[in-house]
DNA sequence: CATACATTCAATTAATCACTTGATTGATAT
DNA sequence: ATATCAATCAAGTGATTAATTGAATGTATG
C-alpha cells in the first residue's frame, strides 16, 4: 500500500482532509465544538440517523479528530484537539478567497447588502466590560444552556421578531453563534440591520471565544 | 441538492478539502508550490501518467486551489492562494497530534533517534547574514535551479555520501527542502547527525522562505 | 436472569472516485 | 494542408463511499 515513507505519510494528511470531506461530518465538528455530545443527541443535532451518524463519527475517529468514552449506556464524543477548529476555520478561509460561489452564498445571506466586517473578540471583551454593547446568542437554548458569553441574550432567529422592540436603537447589537460555519450570526444581523439596528457579527462562535480564554459561564 | 445556504457552504468547504484528500493531489500542490509548472512535467516528479494528472489538475481547479493558463501547446497550472500552502501545512500539523502512526514515520525518517528541533526561518536568515552555518538544498538539481536560498549547496541524498569530507565537523549544516511535505531535509539530516555533523532542518522549505519576502537566487 | 436501551456491526444499494486506454481538440511547425 | 505535440475528453473497470435496514453487542435496570 505505502511503498515509501513519503507515500504513508501522504496518506496519513489524506485521511484527515478526507474526513472533512463530508457535511455531515462537518456540522458533527461543528456539535462537538460547543461541548461533548452522546451519539443520539448528534445524529438529532445533525439530522442523521443514528447508525449513519455513528458511521461517521467513526470516520472521525479514524483520522484522530475525535475521542470517545463510555459513559454508562451511552457513548459520549468529544474533539481531540482544539487545532482542528484552527483547520476548520482555514478551510473556509481558503474557500471564501477560491470560490466565488461561496462569496454569492455569503452574500445572499447578507440580504444582498455589504455585510459590515465582523467584531473581533478583543473588541467584544473590552466593550462587554464597558457594558457599552448588547450581545445575542442566537443558538438553541440548550446550547446556550450549556455556556455562552456572560451577558449574552439568547434569542433563535424565530423569536427574533417578537424582540425588535425590546432592542436599543442606539447602541450596538453583537450577535454570535456556533462559530464559523455557523450562519445564524449572519442571518441575524441581516434582520437586525433591515430593522435600522447597528448589528455586527462576532468573529468565531462561542467555541472560538472559550478558546481564547474568555469567560463562560 | 443544497436545500438550505448553510448545508450550501459546507458543500463548498468539503470540496476544498476533498481537493487535499489524495496523495497524488497533495504532491501536485507541493510542486506547484516551487514554481509553476506544465502538466507533463508535473507528471513526471509526481509519477502520474499525463491523464491522469491533468484530470487531478482539474479537480482541484474545481476546487478553487489552482489555475491554468495557455503558454503555446503547453497549459500552464499554478496555485491560485499562497494561503492554500497554509492549510495543508496545518492539515501536517493536525495529523501529527493526532495519529499516532505519523509519528511513527516521522522517528523512522530519524533513524529512530529524537530529531532536534527545527531552524526558524528567521533564525537561519540572521546567521546567513552572519556566515555562521552552511546550508543545503536537498532538492533536484532542477528544483534548485529556478530558486534557492542564496549560498545554499545543491546536493542530493545519493551524493550526499561523496560530500562529507568536504563539510566542517565544527559548524552547524542546516537542510532545506521542498517544504513540511517533503522527507529530503529529514533524511539528510539524519545521515549528516549518524556521521557525527551538527545538522538541522530548517522549518518549511523553498516556498515558506519565499513567502516570507527573504532572498531567493 | 430477563429486559430495555444505546451503540455498533453487517449487508445492501446507488453514487463517486482513481486509474487506464484510446480518441479528440488546440496550437505550432513543416 | 499535413504532421506533430501537449493536453483534454470519453468510456470502462475496480475500489471506495454515504446512506439505509436489520441484526448483534455491550451495559444498566427490574
Amino acid at each position: 500500500m505505502s511503498s515509501s515513507p513519503k507515500i504513508a505519510l501522504l496518506e496519513e494528511y489524506a485521511l484527515i482532509a478526507r474526513a472533512l470531506s463530508a457535511p455531515a461530518r462537518l456540522m458533527i465538528l461543528e456539535q462537538l465544538a460547543q461541548g461533548e455530545r452522546g451519539v443520539e443527541a448528534l445524529a438529532g443535532k445533525v439530522g442523521l440517523n443514528i447508525a449513519n451518524c455513528s458511521q461517521h463519527l467513526q470516520h472521525l475517529r479514524r483520522a484522530g479528530l475525535v475521542t470517545s468514552r463510555r459513559d454508562g449506556k451511552a457513548v459520549i464524543y468529544c474533539l481531540t484537539d482544539a487545532k482542528t477548529l484552527a483547520l476548520m476555520d482555514m478551510l473556509r478561509v481558503v474557500a471564501e478567497r477560491n470560490l466565488a460561489q461561496v462569496e454569492n452564498i455569503l452574500r445572499g445571506l447578507s440580504g444582498g447588502e455589504d455585510a459590515p466586517e465582523p467584531v473581533s473578540r478583543k473588541e467584544l471583551a473590552v466593550r462587554l466590560a464597558a457594558g457599552t454593547v448588547t450581545i445575542l446568542d442566537v443558538r438553541p437554548a440548550d446550547e446556550y444552556a450549556t455556556g455562552h458569553i456572560p451577558g449574552a441574550i439568547n434569542v433563535t432567529l424565530a423569536q427574533l421578531d417578537d424582540m425588535f422592540p425590546t432592542f436599543d436603537q442606539e447602541s450596538e447589537i453583537v450577535a454570535y453563534c456556533r462559530g464559523p460555519y455557523c450562519i445564524y450570526a449572519h442571518q441575524a444581523v441581516a434582520a437586525l440591520r433591515k430593522r435600522g439596528f447597528h448589528a455586527r457579527r462576532l468573529e468565531g462562535g462561542l467555541p472560538e471565544w472559550r478558546e481564547d480564554g474568555r469567560q463562560v459561564i
